[in-house]
RNA sequence: GCCCCCAUCGUCUAGUGGCCUAGGACGUCGCCCUUUCACGGCGGUAGCACGGGUUCGAAUCCCGUUGGGGGUGCCA
């Protein structure tokens, strides 16, 4: 029996260290080029850097590029992007080097090659001549439940591999599994025990040579020497596999330890099912798109399986790592919840100062073409102005083009959300514009609280007029919304000149 | 089928045998604030899957059931 477990489940300091002095842990992240990045992917990222943060260890970056067939360059480069944007730093890895690269598995085969001659030579490997359908057809006739490969070629003599190979066929390299149980503590959950009759015998290179991920994982987690193994639950049922094999590449000097593996619930999207590629809200370039703040958006991710504390979820990333203990990461599955993930967002947003949301806004407004690339002058003195009447009350930057853009447009270009102009500017609405405008054309001081009093003493007190039904209208002809920011200032910054055009223009 | 994992409000979670007639957050509902929308404040709603044990005592430990998920590849 192999077993990695040091029995002790307290979740102590001790069962997750181990001898290990804390400076000394190393973790990886290890996600294959394959596609846009994902919320799953993202949490995983998160919570092997808080862990190597917390206990001031190494963060390592990795690749995970054999699959020639799936990899692309794009989702190499969002990968990139993507930790970066996040501020999930590496210690080593692509673009930053170390003393274990390269940090690409595509430019490890040599490496993989020279494993696979060593484990060959040291008797755990042998090479599978059998197609699925030899596999499928002896399992069937046997009868056995076990569905993978049966063993067949593991002790093939001299001859039969002669006869095999006299037919053209082409082999695998299987792994040659060990007869017994082998048990794993499993950092969020707990002791995990396999029986290998149910593990059968796994490939580690295709015939063509190529190496694959269940040689690859293990080997450069070796090489690199990874204490901790942090991954999604999906990779759960490979784990026997690769302790396995791990005895094996100690036996002949690749390993001089088996990491300590935790294996982190799934994130699932709607309906029971696990994120998907098909879930929009599965892809984090949207996040970015849509102005998730990176620490807002992490907080959010951070919850999905673990938490600060009781009655606490709002933190920052300093916080975190100094809090984070990977036996409290939860073992069950989370939903992915917009709306939650949103209103976390937005309490990061009303943290920073107005000048740093101004900041990070000002991408998304020129995106919008609110305002020129670079901005200028007039507009900057205008966005400082402006910022403070939206900040409280969004949740993401690109609301703020949305909000924002009646101030910035050429009264050419100007134009009122029809919905609203049907809703609100009907014949009583004209009414009340056309009232506020005989009323603000003879003010002669152009502010916040003139025009307030102006409009109230107008369309409240001499009209009698609900302050709803006074001012709805005049939101709609100014800022050509029925939610906008707060209406007298909105005026002010607009000018008189502008403010009473528009007031008219609203009329025809 | 077989193996493995999981199980507290709609959702994310706190809870590691008595502090729990189960706490927080999002959502939702109502109210307050109010120039819209928000923000903020107050209050309500709603949960330990089920059945057996163990124990003086169980959301917490054990067993089973049910339900969900994953694996069972020359994908990762």
């Amino acid at each position: 029996m192999v077993s990695t477990s040091s029995t002790n489940n307290d979740g102590s300091t001790d069962r997750v260290l181990g001898d290990l002095k804390p400076e000394q842990v190393r973790v990886r992240m290890a996600p294959s080029p394959t596609g846009s990045p994902h919320v799953g992917l993202a949490r995983t990222a998160l919570y092997n850097w808080a862990f190597a943060r917390h206990f001031g260890g190494t963060f390592v970056f990795r690749i995970e590029d054999t699959d020639k067939a799936r990899n692309t360059v794009e989702s190499y480069d969002s990968l990139i992007d993507l930790m970066q944007w996040l501020g999930l730093d590496w210690d080593e890895g692509p673009l930053k080097g170390g003393d274990y690269g390269p940090y690409r598995q595509s430019e490890r085969s040599d490496i993989y090659t020279d494993v696979l001659a060593r484990l060959r030579e040291h008797g755990s490997t042998y090479d599978c001549f059998c197609t699925n359908d030899e596999v499928e057809a002896r399992r069937k006739a046997s009868g056995s439940k076990v569905m993978g490969y049966d063993g067949f070629c593991r002790e093939l003599t001299t001859e039969q591999v002669a006869a095999f190979s006299a037919e053209d066929r082409t082999s695998v390299v299987r792994f040659r599994m060990p007869e017994g149980e082998i048990t794993f503590d499993d950092l969020v959950r707990g002791d995990i025990t396999f029986d290998t009759q149910f593990v059968p015998d796994f490939a580690l290179a295709r015939a063509n040579g190529d190496p694959l991920y269940t040689l690859v994982a293990p080997v450069d987690d070796a090489l690199m020497k990874i204490t901790h193994v942090l991954r999604g639950e999906d990779l759960l049922s490979s784990t026997p596999r690769q302790v396995a094999l791990y005895e094996a590449l100690k036996e002949i000097g690749v390993a001089d330890r088996t990491p300590r593996f935790g294996h982190l619930p799934y994130v699932m999207g709607e309906g029971n099912k696990k994120l998907s590629k098909r879930d929009p809200e599965a892809h984090m370039e949207l996040y970015r798109d849509q102005g998730f703040l990176p620490e807002g958006l992490l907080n959010y991710v951070a919850l999905l399986g673990w938490s600060i504390a009781a009655d606490r979820d709002i933190f920052s990333l300093e916080e975190m790592v100094k809090a984070f203990e990977i036996g409290d990461v939860n073992p069950n599955p989370a939903r992915f919840d917009l709306k939650k993930c949103e209103a976390i967002n937005g309490s990061h947003m009303r943290l920073l100062t107005v000048e740093d949301i101004t900041h990070r806004s000002i991408p998304f407004l020129q995106k919008e073409g609110v305002v020129s690339d670079p901005v200028n002058d007039a507009d900057a003195k205008l966005l400082e102005l402006a910022m403070p009447l939206v900040a409280e009350r969004i949740n993401k930057l690109a609301e703020v083009p949305d909000m924002l853009g009646f101030l910035f447009v050429d009264e050419a270009d100007f134009t009122r959300d029809e919905a609203d102009v049907a809703k609100l500017l009907n014949d009583d609405g004209k009414a009340v514009v056309q009232a506020s405008y005989d009323a603000l054309e003879g003010l002669t001081t152009w502010s916040t609280a003139s025009i307030e009093e102006t409009l109230r003493a107008k369309l409240i007190d001499e009209l009698g007029l609900k302050p709803r039904n006074a001012f709805g209208p005049v939101r709609v002809a100014i800022t050509g919304k029925r939610i906008s920011p707060p209406l007298f200032e909105s005026l002010e910054l607009l000018g008189r000149e502008r403010g009473l055009g528009r007031l008219q223009s609203a009329l025809a």
